[in-house]
DNA sequence: CTGAAAGCGCTAACAC
DNA sequence: GTGTTAGCGCTTTCAG
């Protein structure tokens, strides 16, 4: 059926292993047999079976990306999926995608081939859920390379700056001369951004002598709205948000602007997201952007070295959210 | 190094056959030679090796995904991704992600490896971009069962039923009692979908009596907000708006809310999009939402089936779209 | 320069 | 019931 080296060993008649070798650039052989060999293979559209090799060299040149399941949410950040791909095609190396069961759903004991079996030379983790503690041994067990993103563990983990950009962008504000910023999230997801993110932005307040303030934990867009609106409806209302995101800054903004507010004129917000940045109407949201790309780069770095260098656990790496200016802040009036 | 069935055939005191045999549970062995053998399998920690298993069956358990390289758009839409994977699951076969450079970034001539080698019993290729002439001919050469998503082929191809899309967004106003409908599509991206869906639209305005209209090619924000404003300031203005996506609803909404106009009160909006459905301010969008999911997973049939019988092709599936009532339509007033 | 021999980890067929 | 033999497609080593 398909194309081995065996026939092209006959067709060109050589022996198998010398065809390995031509085909692999090894060995000395006269450009005449090169040729002839080579010609065959083109001719016959010989495929190398990376099964075979692998089964050879003992080595799969594949890695995993775990990911959890949500119905909800995005489950696979595209940024960080371009990322781990680039990185691994300047090492030639092929990416498996395995959904990993998270913490209601592993009623069942289902547990994914990955685990079970020896076929990847590394894992990516990416920890948005809670993936179940019956997993998290297996993974420990299987002895295999492993790089964790998003979670917040000391060795090989690569995680974004939750602390510094939030203190960055309740910065931005302040330096526009803002007092009174609140902190604004109605993320349910419990993942620990959205604490690191307000303990970033408390810093700043404290160090500028201000009070932090946090709101959220109501469920439901009609009571976010509602919420919003009593926040901006104070006497002392704020005058600018740092939101968690943006499902935080759309009961705010609606909020705003249903109460004849003006944005950025009468109330700034800085938020976080993800890559292409959103608008608010025609206003670009000035936006903490999760370094999505440069996380799954960098974790196809660590991964590799884990690889060739299994005993040396890394560091973990935290990388710095990139700042993109947009229109959504002005100082206040 | 690594736990072989070698090794547990010395620890267990059997033959390596044997061992297989038992792991594989087939065999007349006695159930105490199972248990002995079964025990020292988990006390060594063995996992199969999947690449020696795939070299011996002469199958790899596993399939690829094609997407292409699109800085802006999302490549990879989360819900296939989850259809495609569970599909995958059920019939115990993995995933791998590989990036096919689009025409225009294809001058170096870099070839996937998934092309080059033989690595995967099929192929999904999700052909939102234009893949290179040459990249699809060495898909063809490579013999390989393969789907395409998001195509427009009459054979092995699994893709959403724009047309009628259109034609459903446009009845569902029609049938509200508007007469004024006109289809904005600022997508720059020459998709075929941005045609199908006016074609459906303009069916169903012609069925009603009544003239199409098409509005877009415009770009930039502020040029398309400026183009929708004109739109809603004629004399008879449009009291409903069939709308490509998010990116052309934003325009017109902005426009809408910026002249004095209610959505829906003054102005209807169907639009189409993927899951989970957006808002504008607090109202959901009206949507004609992509099958997303559904995709992944009939496509994860069509080439399951493929992969068993190489020879037969199979005639195109059309999906419909998920009708998703929101909050942005109501009876022209 | 080239080919014979050996082996990666696993499984199918067939002895005994 | 269990072990022997053979072989998947490929690569490495080493003899000639």
């Amino acid at each position: 059926m398909s194309v081995t080296i065996k026939k092209i060993a006959e067709h060109s008649g050589m022996s198998v292993p010398s065809v390995s070798q031509i085909l692999n650039h090894k060995g000395l052989y006269r450009q005449e047999t090169r040729d002839k060999v080579l010609a065959s293979a083109r001719k016959l559209g010989y495929r190398p079976n990376a099964a075979a090799r692998s089964t050879r060299m003992g080595e799969f040149g594949a890695v995993a990306l775990l990911i959890s399941t949500d119905p909800q949410r995005s489950t696979l950040p595209n940024g960080m999926l371009r990322g781990i791909l680039t990185g691994l095609g300047d090492r030639d190396l092929q990416l498996q995608v395995t959904m990993l069961p998270d913490e209601k759903l592993t009623s069942e004991g289902f547990v994914p081939r990955i685990l079970t079996q020896s076929m990847s030379d590394g894992l990516l983790i990416n920890y948005t859920d809670h993936i179940p503690e019956k997993m998290i041994e297996l993974i420990r067990e299987h002895h295999v390379p492993s790089i964790w993103l998003n979670a917040r563990l000391e060795r090989d983990c690569v995680m974004p700056d939750d602390i510094d950009a939030g203190r960055r962008a309740a910065e931005h504000l302040l330096a526009m001369g803002h007092r009174r910023i609140v902190y604004v999230d109605y993320s349910a997801s419990g993942h620990y951004s959205s604490d690191d993110r307000y303990v970033g932005y408390a810093a700043a307040m404290a160090q500028a002598g201000l009070a932090a303030r946090r709101l959220g934990g109501v469920d439901g867009l009609d009571r976010r709205i509602a919420q919003s609106r009593a926040l901006l409806g104070e006497a002392d209302r704020p005058t600018a948000i740092v939101s968690y995101g943006g499902g935080s800054s759309n009961p705010i903004c609606h909020a705003a602007v249903d109460m004849g507010l003006r944005i950025p004129d009468d109330l700034s917000i800085v938020h976080f997201g993800g890559r292409p940045a959103v608008h608010f109407a025609d206003k670009l949201f000035t936006t903490m952007t999760v370094p999505e790309e440069q996380m799954g780069h960098e974790a196809v770095a660590m991964l590799t070295r884990r690889i060739t260098q299994p005993s040396n656990r890394l560091d973990s790496l935290s990388i710095t959210y990139d700042f993109e200016l947009g229109a959504t802040c002005a100082p206040p009036s």
